[in-house]
DNA sequence: CATGAATGAGCCTTCATTCAT
DNA sequence: AATGAATGAAGGCTCATTCAT
């Protein structure tokens, strides 16, 4: 009997957890091709293959929904700073070569849902005036240009640039300059190869 | 008679053309404070001191509207990349400082309204599947996109930076690397300050 | 021209007051009928022959339907304690013909609506917690007890009863107890017919 | 085996006894505070610490909790007409006395939850149409009336007051004084001081 | 006896747009 | 050229109820 309590809670625990990835999984692929706003709720929940109910069971609403699509985006993308860095050399591995790599592993992460910076705009647009947005937002924007700022500093570290500038500076526009030509890219059809010609000018001492 | 009715037009345009004058600048105010999406036609109509029929004499619709918000605003940039160059040395002017002119020249053309790439993108998410409005924002694109080469073309020309690279490529660069700093600015608050920074290393050789 | 300005003005004052008063009018015999919870907007303007938009255009929401309804009805009141009493003796009118005479008037003014404290008890169960209805329903109250009061005072002034009470302990409870019996003949069936005898025994000295 | 499942039912029984005993307190506190279309059932099995299940364990809907509730609430008040006016005498406690005596017997089996009155008016409003619902209102009407009119009686055999007139009649007079009083208190914060007053207004010959 | 994930109908509200004037 | 009342489709969210375990 003791046992039994622990198993049936594991039961419901895993087909909790299971219904709620689907559902963060379907709000991904939504938020990403229709936007945040023009997603609906019907929308995520008929691509999970569940009733509205569900997600208000797993959500308290559609941005905490986001929120939480947010943090299972970032949960699947570990610690990447170090582990593409791990094991190269800037003699057998050119700067370009490594960019290339952290994209290939953003792009393995997002199962192909690229440009995600427009969602995050709608979703932005959608909260003016919400102080907790916007401070919730500028946490996220932390988090991840910390992640860049370590990888400006492994580059150091590494030799295959120059120690002397401040990894977090060049770390803000790395990640400027990338979304840019996110945006760029999606609203306008800009061809994305200038992007890695444009990142090792940002990083060039 | 005759002579009366040309008269009555030119009173009839003047009124026209003031108060379709008056929903563009409530238009772009309401657009920029909230966004597409979330300005409604009741907002512009209201700031502007018209009710919402004097908007749809205008305005086949909000979409139009928004069209016609485009032009008007490029209408106020007029030839930007001759005038700003127009008389400036390399020996005189570093090129920061020219930098810094142009993004002079905009504050003031956009009476204060930057970063509208985030409308940009809000209309965009709005319209997605829109054959349309894809061609329609790529032809916008490519206008904007041309000044900026002729503007780095103008830089060549005039000596600040080495005439060996192509000004498509580095307007593209430039133009993408200022929207990412816009938006990563309005969306989490980052320091702008490393715009001109970022901008003089992706023209240098 | 100056005199079309206010001729239309008038116009749409005129529709927009008629339509608002068909709106009055369905949402109080839906209230009355169904109660506030029960009665759906989508019912109101149904029974006004309008589309919910127009409901949303002369109500801020539901409770402000409400609200307006309140008033309504009171205006049609009127200062029912002067015209009641006004030429009425106690050597030719009886006490018991006076309160017949009270709620005959109600009960046109009502068009037969009656018992409406159901809806208020209804409406007032759907917004506890929120201070500001609290307030405003006590504000209500004053003004009905104060009409009753004065109603009470009248009776004492024209020698129907003695005049040592206070007339607005007197109001309170005639208040309560033709409340408690409207509550009970529309929940359990009472019969009606021992409200006056009642009223005058709690209006003896 | 034959032993056994008896003193298993017993305790299934004990279990089941006390759960239901759990859901209907809280169910009560439930509607009491909040109202009965208000509360949810999530709402009285939280309150009870058990999860929506349990509620359709023992209840068929929420209608038929809400029936339960009433039963149960009888049931704690027993024979309190015979209960309150045993042992005592006009000449050592006057009317008043013993009116305290009753509302004070109330307020101890209702745990401090008076007023119910709201919540009858709630769930009347919440069943308008169903017939069977009118009657066996009008059931419990005629049960809680039967108690009052045996009371009224004892007090005429007392000696309280004169024993002309109807104890019925009188019955339903007190109890919608009694009622009216309680919602004017509830909904506007009247002051229920004037309640025993009246009530001994309402007695008097 | 009880759990709790999931259902799905229903309701309030918003807002781009229309049209008679 | 402009008014403003009215439309109606659509979307977010709630909650009584069910059912496999």
């Amino acid at each position: 009997m003791s046992i039994q309590v622990p198993k049936r809670r594991t039961r419901w625990q895993e087909k909790r957890e299971a219904s709620l990835e689907a559902l963060l999984r379907s709000a991904i692929k939504c938020f990403h091709d229709r936007g945040y706003a023009a997603t609906r709720v019907e929308d995520i929940v008929e691509g999970a293959g569940y009733s509205s109910g569900a997600f208000y069971f797993h959500f308290q609403n559609k941005a905490d929904c986001y929120w939480q699509v947010l943090e299972y985006r970032e949960q699947r993308r570990a610690d990447w700073p170090a582990d593409i860095l791990e094991g190269l050399d800037p003699k057998t591995t050119s700067i370009e070569e490594v960019l290339q790599r952290v994209f290939g592993h953003f792009a393995a992460t997002d199962d192909g849902y690229g440009a995600w910076v427009l969602v995050m705009v709608d979703f932005f647009q959608q909260h003016r005036n919400d102080k907790d947005v916007d401070s919730a937002l500028a946490d996220r924007y932390r988090r991840w240009h910390a992640g860049i700022a370590k990888f400006v500093a492994g580059l150091q570290a590494g030799g295959w640039i120059a120690a002397e500038r401040d990894p977090e500076v060049v770390a803000a526009q790395l990640f400027a300059f990338t979304e840019g030509i996110n945006v760029h890219s999606r609203l306008y059809g800009l061809d994305r190869r200038m992007l890695i010609d444009g990142l090792v000018r940002l990083l060039r001492d």
